[in-house]
DNA sequence: ATATACTTACTTACCGTAAAGTAAGGAAAG
DNA sequence: CTTTCCTTACTTTACGGTAAGTAAGTATAT
């Protein structure tokens, strides 16, 4: 008997950690899901807190090492703020209960986020500052500030992936209000970041005339 | 004495729901900042989530009127656009409650917005595509995905305000980690639309060379 | 080889707390 | 003296967490 339940429990904690919050997640549910009861929980994490730490900063990490090293493989500036953009959105449509999870932890001011995890957080979003800094400094890019962009890369990204059931549900009730618009289709999330990184780069970029 | 216990419920209740969402509010907390008592709310409302809809729609409600005022203030679509932006900008900024609500409301995949509720944010949701569906009719916008656009300023705005404290904490973990790295100025919110509002025309103006 | 001791990986049954909601009654205003 | 507005005291439910027990396997001693 091998502890495939572990991997079992943390599998169902990301699922609801995604859907409903830390707080509002469910630890009896979490076991239900891993077929499993919850003192098993108990057995294998000290408590909610740390079996949502282990879900929360094992992604963060990779995150971070993805998104670095895509960065990495690149030299000019310019590449390497795409391949930022490109990668952190690849990594958000491949695992998808993580935006979820940042985004509820955005909402509630990172509440939950233990040092740890804001650590591996801010290696990621500390990351793109430095590439527009660097950017900057080559006279490459020129930018009143690089906040703005910072959050127009995340924020974008994160919100596009968590709000896509509640767009079409305002999108449908949109077109129902003016009568016959068509919905329009929704760019997946590989798209979205190739879509968003040609764009944030036209904003950056230095125009020299 | 006239009902401003009413009243006095409905700001507690903003505070409440906007710093720990819908679920996570407690209406003994709301009625204690309220100064009054539980079931004091129960003469009022009907239950929790009638307070809650009463709240955020009220405000919904403003929200969409303030934007569409703004925009039809102007002719031109490059104006309107930049209205839009700055008019939601400049409620965020007055409503401070209000966008910590959206975020939580959005983590949440809308799950406590009721019909009232969604049809209210779709009126300002639906102005912006409008807006930008009318630029490219007019040759005046240029856009591969009027979706992307939206995303990028409604995120972009809600998540400055929500996350300020967030990215505090991360900017002074990220200067420690690489030493002495100076914690930039933030833009307040007025500052950030009006530099949003310049950036989202720069990307979506077609060029004429 | 087998009995003993111990560990792993759980389960059943329970506790304390906090939350939504309610029943009943009281003060104050007109 | 009735309506409005609120309180005290309660019920119910759901949750995080725990105490205690147990089946199955492993290591050790004889």
């Amino acid at each position: 008997m091998k502890g495939n339940k572990k991997e079992k429990i943390l599998e169902a904690a990301a699922i609801h950690f995604a859907r409903r919050g830390y707080a509002n997640a469910s630890l009896e549910e979490i076991a239900a899901d891993a077929g499993v009861t919850k003192p098993a929980i108990y057995y294998h994490f000290k408590d909610k807190a740390a079996l949502y730490e282990s879900v929360l900063c094992s992604r963060l990490e990779r995150l971070a090492d993805a998104v670095g090293q895509a960065v990495e493989a690149h030299e000019a500036v310019e590449k390497r703020v795409k391949a930022y953009i490109e990668s952190f959105g690849a990594f958000l449509a491949a695992h998808r209960c993580f935006a979820a999870m940042l985004s509820h932890e955005f909402a509630d001011n990172g509440r939950n986020l233990s040092d740890d995890a804001t650590r591996q957080l801010s290696r990621t979003l500390g990351l793109v500052t430095r590439l527009i800094d660097e950017g900057v400094k080559r006279g490459v890019f020129e930018i009143e500030n690089p906040m703005v962009v910072q959050m127009m890369i995340v924020s974008t990204l994160i919100n596009h992936q968590t709000t896509r059931t509640l767009r079409k549900r305002v999108a449908t009730q949109a077109a129902k209000e003016l009568g016959g618009v068509a919905l329009r289709p929704e760019p997946d999330m590989n798209d979205l970041s190739k879509i968003l990184a040609k764009k944030i780069l036209k904003l950056i970029r230095k125009e020299r005339p």
